[in-house]
DNA sequence: GAATATTGCATAGATGTCTATGTAGTTATG
DNA sequence: CATAACTACATAGACATCTATGCAATATTC
């Protein structure tokens, strides 16, 4: 019988995939950096030069969160902020060469974390566990 | 090949749990409860009388954190602290009336959520995806 | 083409959770 | 038995994220 308890262990593994992310980060020396912020780079990383908005569909977040995420970003000295000339209500964000020099860290953190979650499983029980978590995204 | 996505699928998953509980509880008229508070109460149904630190491991948050949680139930009037005749550091956690009152409110949020993530599943879907979570949850 | 609606971003205030620390009660030790 | 160590809970301060709102730029409509 179906024990229902997958909720409570999607929360349990989120909450540890978070610490494991915060942690890593420290101990590669980048201080002051939440999963949040990573999930920024790493689609920046993927495409430079993505709108606020953009991003904040991307890593789903709200825009206003993400505004904060880039300030710290900026202060930080990993983007910088650039106008649209299109449209000049348009902030793109774009790497620093500060910014591009994590992508390995990042890279690795992401490595790690995969290696975490799909490490006792065999290739087709990762991809049934895909498969079975997309469709559950549709439910929504 | 697998995608890797898992992280992210259960991130996305976990919030849109965590929102769909937070408007089913508005709806049905409980204000100012978050899905911790009612993950207090759930496992009060359980087992009434626990600690403030029992309930902190039991729903996976700080100790601080349940204080805080307590707090709130407390002023709303649905648990009372009594402290523990045997030990008096011991704060024992107990619902009130009114507290008992609510939960079949939380029984059925908790049925539409469990509803919403199993829907689409057959039984043996079901039953994989908690042995795949599972498995996962003993990695970190 | 001027008024209105829409869009994109920033700011403010609120809230939930965390770590660090304080306080009081209990247990262990010399 | 008095002191030290431990345990349980509460409080304080920090932080990430949210909703609500403001402002500025662009698009639409009459």
């Amino acid at each position: 019988m179906n024990k229902y308890n997958a909720a409570a262990l999607i929360s349990r593994i989120n909450d540890q995939a978070q610490k494991l992310i915060t942690t890593e980060l420290e101990q590669q020396g980048i201080e002051g950096i939440v999963p949040s912020h990573g999930g920024v780079l790493m689609f920046l990383y993927r495409q430079d030069g993505l709108s606020v908005t953009e991003l904040a569909e991307a890593i789903g977040r709200t825009q206003p969160t993400v505004t904060v995420l880039v300030n710290k970003l900026e202060k930080l000295g990993y983007v910088k902020r650039v106008k649209s000339r299109s449209d000049q209500r348009v902030t793109l964000i774009a790497l620093t060469s500060k910014g591009r020099e994590l992508e390995p860290v990042f890279r690795s953190v992401s490595d790690r974390l995969n290696e975490t979650l799909y490490g006792n499983l065999s290739k087709d029980e990762g991809l049934e566990l895909e498969r079975l978590l997309d469709k559950i995204t549709h439910r929504f």
